[in-house]
DNA sequence: AACTATTTATAAGA
DNA sequence: TTCTTATAAATAGTT
């Protein structure tokens, strides 16, 4: 008979589908009425068994404004401890970056005034003896360089007197107006772009046109690392 | 009369007050039996008017479950997105970070084995050229050091003078062995944390305890920034 | 989905 | 707030 029931798990399913389903309207439509005659945001979110979802909200107000609101009343964490934590740690990233890029500037010459005097006279210390490691391993850079055209040159030479040889034996003269002692530094390099007007850059120190006013910006493409410029 | 109310906001706030108290515990209990019977879960919240907020939630389920829940089954992005692009500025901030380092490492004289052979030539140049500007900057400070040091001394020869003066009216001699030509000029710099120890440091550049090592770590507190350890 | 006997919710008053 | 009660609304079981 129809009537009273007891408040327990509905066990036939098509029965309790349907309950759901009424009783589901019904909370929404006692939800609206509240919205309207209370002047208040109200929000359900129903799951049935069947992992249905359904959800009801006043409107004039988000989900997320009401996640956020929820969280800020009750103090319940949802996301934003994450999401300050982050927020924070973001920060603290900006601020080492900053201060990153000042002292750059700073050993490009920059800012020097923000400097006491002792910091200047270790600032001043430590790039000259920069200057002197990195003119040290140009030196040896371009001693390996050195090395490298020699053994480059005796084996041409290698090469040639085998051919002589052959030739020789052979009892006939070379064709090719080959490599002696003048050797053709510009090929034998290996290093077709970097001939001899880099020779010669190792002594003068030319104007280069310098791209290391980037570097302040974090932009570079002269290492492993591709930056973005997010500091507009 | 008692009986059926047109579903509009109630004016009278008191009214309105008793009728949101009663229909949201009507709301509940519904919500409650909704849960029982069919063996759902729902979650009810609520803010008045006033902004008190009140929740329904089903047993065995919690409030950061439930929009979990709800954001994976609509795909409504809460705060995925902000989460997300906050990450990934997280990420790109520690990669220029992690450039900046190594440029200053590579200004140090580190890592240099990682840098092509025209960029170890601009290097040299860029870092020479700082040096001078550095030297610039400190021989100016000097220069500004010993103007002030001249104006004290000869503000102090001024002093001694008037009073010698005034002695010489009285008919009087000075009883204090006061400074003529030899001046004190450890006492005269008004810096007596940075006499004459620091005044030999301009010629000598001793061996500082330098604490630039720092700097490759993002730490200093030579600037106008504090920051911190992140990266441990 | 529609019906309807019943239960339940609730508006107004106390 | 809570209780009361007349009445409206919701809904269980049926069709």
């Amino acid at each position: 008979m129809r009537g009273k029931i007891q408040i327990k798990k509905i066990f036939h399913s098509t029965n309790r589908q349907v309950t759901y389903s009424k009783r589901r309207n019904g909370l929404f439509k006692k939800a609206s009425e509240l919205t309207v005659l209370c002047d208040a945001n109200v929000s359900i979110i129903m799951v049935s068994c069947t992992d249905k979802l359904h959800e009801y909200i006043s409107p004039s107000i988000t989900m997320k404004q009401f996640f956020d609101q929820y969280q800020k009343t009750t103090g319940i964490d949802l996301w934003n401890s994450h999401y300050q934590k982050m927020q924070e740690e973001l920060r603290q990233q900006k601020e080492v970056n900053r201060n990153l890029r000042k002292q750059i500037r700073q050993r490009l010459g920059d800012c020097l005034e923000d400097l006491g005097f002792e910091e200047l006279l270790a600032l001043e210390k430590d790039s000259q003896e920069a200057v002197y490691i990195i003119r040290e391993r140009k030196l040896k850079v371009i001693g390996n360089k050195v090395e490298t055209s020699k053994k480059k040159v005796r084996s041409a030479q290698d090469v040639y007197k085998k051919l002589m040889h052959e030739f020789d034996i052979r009892g006939e003269d070379p064709q090719y107006g080959m490599i002696e002692d003048g050797v053709d530094y510009e090929n034998v390099y290996g290093y077709p772009h970097m001939g001899a007007q880099h020779i010669l850059t190792l002594r003068l120190q030319p104007d280069h046109p310098n791209n290391l006013h980037a570097i302040a910006t974090g932009a570079t493409t002269s290492s492993d690392l591709t930056t973005y410029g997010l500091f507009g």
